[in-house]
DNA sequence: TATTGTTATACTCTATAACTATA
DNA sequence: TATAGTTATAGAGTATAACAATA
C-alpha cells in the first residue's frame, strides 16, 4: 500500500510550501503575498499584459485579479494603461520601483532555490526544473 | 532577468493544482477535500498517530485540525480512540470503511499521476519523486 | 507550568452576482 | 449579445484566544 510520501500532489504541495517559507520574510516586509510577486513577475514577462492574461498564467478569478493590482497599483509598483485598441481592457505595466522590486524579489527567489534544493546538484535541480516545465506546460497555456 | 517560468515556487504550485484538478470530481464526490484526503493517508500510514502528530505532516493548525477529524469522524471514516498513556491526546484510526475508501482513493491518485505525467517516462517519473523526497526530507518531518 | 484538544470568534482569501463600459 | 473590468457581498478555509482536562 502506498503512503502519502508517494502522492505527488502532496511532494509538491510540501515543496512549494518550502521555498514559500523561505520567501515569507522578504514579502512580509514588501507587503506582498506570494500571489502578488508572481504578478510582478508575469507582468515584468509580458509587459502590457491584460488583467485577464495574467489572471490565465495563474489561475486568478478576475475580481481577485482586480483587487490584487489594486493592492500592487497601491504600492506605487504596477500600471493600469487603457489598452487603446480594446478600451474594456487594461495593459498592466511595471513601475521602475516595480522593476527594481522585481529585481530585488528574484535575488531572494534564487537565494531561496539554492536553500531548499541545498541537497541536489546543479544538475538534478535543471532535471526538476524541466519535468516541472513539462508537467505544468512551458508555453504558459494550461 | 528570469521568468516566472524559472521560479520552482510557482512552478511546484502549478504541477500541484494539476493534480488536484484530477483528482476533483472525486473527492467531491466523496465529500472530501484534498487536505483530508492527505490526513486519511497519513493515518492510514501510521495508525494511533494523535492529531498534532498528523498536523505536523501536513502543517495543519491543532484547531484546524480539530474540525478536520470532526468531518471524516461524521462521515465514518476515521475513529478518535483515547490514549491510555496519555490521555490528553487521542490516537486516531481508520475505520474499515477509511480503509476501503484511502484504497480506492489511491487508485485515482494513481490514475492523475499518469494523467499529469503523460510526457514523462517511468525513470524520469521516478528521478521526479527522489528529487522531491530529498527536498521535503523524507523522513516525514521539516 | 506546559501540553492536547475543543469551542467560539475573527480574519484572510477568494468567488458570486449585479453592474458599467466597451466590443 | 458577449467581454473586460469593477463593486458589494457572501462564502470557504484558517487562525486567535480562552477554556477544560491531563501531564
Amino acid at each position: 500500500m502506498p503512503g502519502i510520501y508517494d502522492s505527488f500532489g502532496f511532494l509538491f504541495s510540501k515543496a512549494s510550501q518550502k521555498i514559500q517559507e523561505q520567501l515569507h520574510p522578504v514579502l512580509e516586509s514588501k507587503g506582498l503575498i506570494p500571489k502578488q510577486m508572481g504578478l510582478m513577475f508575469a507582468i515584468g514577462d509580458r509587459p502590457g499584459i491584460t488583467q485577464k492574461e495574467a489572471g490565465l498564467v495563474q489561475q486568478i478569478d478576475r475580481t481577485t485579479m482586480t483587487q490584487q493590482i489594486d493592492h500592487l497599483e497601491g504600492l506605487g509598483m504596477v500600471r493600469r494603461v487603457q489598452n487603446p485598441s480594446d478600451r474594456r481592457a487594461y495593459g498592466l505595466f511595471l513601475t521602475d520601483r516595480g522593476s527594481e522590486m522585481v529585481s530585488e524579489l528574484w535575488e531572494h527567489v534564487e537565494k531561496a532555490h539554492k536553500a531548499v534544493f541545498s541537497k541536489l546538484d546543479a544538475e538534478q535541480v535543471e532535471a526538476l526544473r524541466q519535468y516541472l516545465l513539462i508537467i505544468v506546460g512551458d508555453s504558459g497555456n494550461d
